[in-house]
DNA sequence: TATGAATGAGCGTTCATTCAT
DNA sequence: TATGAATGAACGCTCATTCAT
C-alpha cells in the first residue's frame, strides 16, 4: 500500500498509527484488515516491495549457457537503484525491522528470516564471482563466499549511509569494487605474461 | 543514566519502560523526571554517549614521520573488535540513533551529527589509503575517497549483519579486501617488472 | 435459522459472528438484516426454538386410570437422555438463554418464561410423586412439591454439570434417589408390620 | 473488587467494560491493573469470592476425633447461604466461566479447572456421607459418590434457580433429603427391632 | 432482492507522566 | 527531595451493521 508506504517512512512503523494510514489511505481503520492481516504484515509487505526485483537477481546464479547479467553490470544496477525514492522506505522499514527481531524474545525465529534472506543473497552473489572466476575475469585465489559476505555487508551498509546522507556516491565505491576485481585478474595475465619471458 | 542504557540496549527504546529503568536504577519512576524532561530526553543523552575508541583512531591521519598503524592492521583490528560482546549493544543504540534522526522532524539537524562524524572517519581513511599508495602499497590509480566510503559502508553493513548473524565470519571479508589491495598493487609491480624486459 | 443454531451452540452468541453465521447459511452477511433485525435477536428466535421432548412427559400429571410411565422408570429415562450428543448444544442454549434473561433489561419478562416451564414441571413431577405415594410406593410424610422442586434442581444441575463432566454418571445419582425413595417407603411397612406384633 | 462484582452482576462479564467498572469503583481504568492483570482475572478473584467459605467445609473430610459441622447442619448451612444478595452474583459469574470453558479452544484446559474443584468438593461430601455411615446415621447400601455427586448437582441447580426464580424455597428442598436420608436409616433400625421379635 | 466491501464506534490494555504525600 | 499509586489518552484490532451496486 503506497499510503502505508508514505506513513511508515514519515513517521516510522511504531510512530505510525492504523488510524493514520487509514486516513491517508481515504479509508477507514477497519478497511486495512481485509487486506492485511495486521500491522506488522502491512509493513513487511511494505518492505518487501522495494528492491525485491533486484535481490531476486542475484539469488538466481547463472549457469555457462545462460550467464545472465554479467556480475559489474548487475552490481551497478543494484547500486543505482539506491538513488530511487522508494528506497528510503525500504532502507526505514528494513532497519526498523532488523531492530525488531534484535529485540524481540522469540528466540531468534524473526531473525532466521533475516537470515535466510542474507544467505540466499550471499550464495547468489558467490556464485556469480565462481562464474567469473571460472570465466578468467576474477582471481582464482579470491574466496567467494568471503567476498560475497563482504559484498552484501558494503550493500546493507550503503543503504544506512543513503538514508543519512542521501549524496553520498555509492555508484564511485562500486566502481572502485570493480576496480580491484579487474586488477586482481589482469595481476595474473601479467604476471603469467612477465613469467614467459 | 548506566540503568536507562542498559535497559535501552537489552529492550530497544520503544519497548523500555520508565518503570523498568527506574528499577534497574533503583529509584523511582518519578524520580526520572527531576534529571531528564522525558523518555525522548533520557533516550537521546544514552545514545550521544556512544564512545567511538575505535574510530578516533582512523579520525587520525598518519604522517611520513608519524605512520601509526599500518591500514592493514587498523582494519584487521576494527573487525576484530566486532566481536566483543559490548558491540552489540552499541550497535543497537547506533541504529536506533539512525531511525530516530530519519524520522526526527528537526529537518535534519540530528542527522548533520552522523554526516560529520562519517566524514571524518571517511577522510580518516582515505587519508591513510593515501598514504598507502605514498609508500606503493596501492594501486595509484584508485580513488581513495570513495575506496574509503565502500569500506565505511562495508564496515557500518558489517556491524549490522553481526547482530543478525554473530557467526558471520566478518575477518576473513576483510581478508578478502587486503588480498584485493595488495593484487590491485603488485600488478603495477609486475607489470612494471614485464616492462623492463 | 438453523444455521445460526449450529454456529451459536458451537461457538456461543458471544462469539459467534454474523460473517460466520452468514456463511454457514450459504447467504452474505447483509441477507441476515432482511429476515432478523440484528445479531440480538436472531439469538432470542434460536433460543425459543430449543425442544423439550422428555419435559413434556413430566408435564402430563398421572391418573388412576391412566397412570403412564411410573416415576422410576421415567427419571431413569430422563436422565440417560442426557448422554445424548445433541444435549451439549441444547443445554449451552439454554444456559446463555439463563444468562440473557438474568442480564436482560426487561423487568423479569424474559425470567417468567423460564419460571412458567419450571412450574409447570415441577408441578407434574410433584403429580407424579403424589401419585407414587397414592400407590403406598413413596412415604406419606414427605412433601411432594419441595421434593420436585429438589428433583428438578438435580436435573438442572446434572445437565451442566454433564457439559464440563460429560463422564459424570447421573445415572448411578438417580438410582441412589429411586434407592432414598424405596427406603423410606418400605420403613412405613416394616414399621407398620413390627407394629402389628 | 466490590465494583467489579456490582457490574459484573448487572451486565454480566462480557457485556461489562473495564471503563463502567472503573467509573463505579471512582478510579480511572488503568489503576484496575494495578491490582489485576486483566478482565479475566477481575471476573475470577469476584466469582471465587462467593460461597469460598462453604466450599472448603465441605472439602475438608470429618475424621473419628474431629467430627466438624454434622452433615445434616453444613448442608442446611450451605443452602441458607444461596439467599445472602452476593450469591446472585457468584453463581451468574461461575455460569458465564462454565459456558467461557464450554466454548473455549483451549482444549479444556479451562475445563479441568471446574472439575477439580468439582471433584474436590465431591469427594468432600462423599467422605461426609461415609462418615455419616460408620455412625449409623446413613444406610449403609447407598453408594456415598454418586449420593455426592448427586447432591453436587442438586446444589449447582439449585444456585441457578435461585438466579430466575429467588422465592424458590431451597432450604424445603434440602429438608427433604435430610428426611429421604433419616428414613433410609431408621428403616434398618425398625427392621432389626422387629425381626427380633 | 442479495451482495460483500466498507464503516467506525468501541473494546481491553499500556505506560509516560503527574502529584499528593 | 523522593515516592509510587493513579491517571487517562492512545493504541491495534473487531465486528455488527450499512448501502452502493
Amino acid at each position: 500500500m503506497v499510503a502505508a508506504s508514505e506513513v511508515f517512512s514519515k513517521k516510522g512503523v511504531e510512530a505510525a498509527t492504523m488510524a493514520e494510514i487509514a486516513a491517508t489511505a481515504g479509508i477507514s481503520p477497519g478497511a486495512i484488515y481485509r487486506y492485511f492481516p495486521g500491522k506488522e504484515e502491512l509493513a513487511r509487505c511494505c518492505m518487501e516491495e522495494g528492491g525485491e526485483a533486484v535481490d531476486s537477481e542475484w539469488m538466481t546464479a547463472p549457469e555457462p549457457g545462460r550467464p545472465g547479467m554479467p556480475f559489474n553490470e548487475l552490481a551497478r544496477k543494484t547500486v543505482a537503484a539506491l538513488d530511487e525514492p522508494m528506497q528510503r522506505a525500504a532502507t526505514t522499514l528494513y532497519l526498523e525491522r532488523v531492530l525488531q527481531a534484535v529485540f524481540a524474545d522469540d528466540d531468534g525465529v524473526t531473525m532466521e528470516e533475516f537470515n535466510e534472506q542474507r544467505q540466499h543473497i550471499c550464495a547468489g552473489i558467490a556464485a556469480r564471482l565462481r562464474f567469473e572466476q571460472a570465466e578468467g575475469r576474477l582471481a582464482a585465489e579470491l574466496d567467494c563466499d568471503a567476498l560475497a559476505g563482504m559484498l552484501y555487508s558494503f550493500y546493507i551498509g550503503a543503504r544506512m549511509i543513503k538514508l543519512v546522507a542521501p549524496e553520498s556516491d555509492v555508484n564511485a565505491q562500486v566502481e572502485q569494487i570493480i576496480t580491484l576485481f579487474a586488477a586482481a585478474t589482469t595481476r595474473k595475465a601479467v604476471a603469467a605474461g612477465a613469467l614467459a619471458h
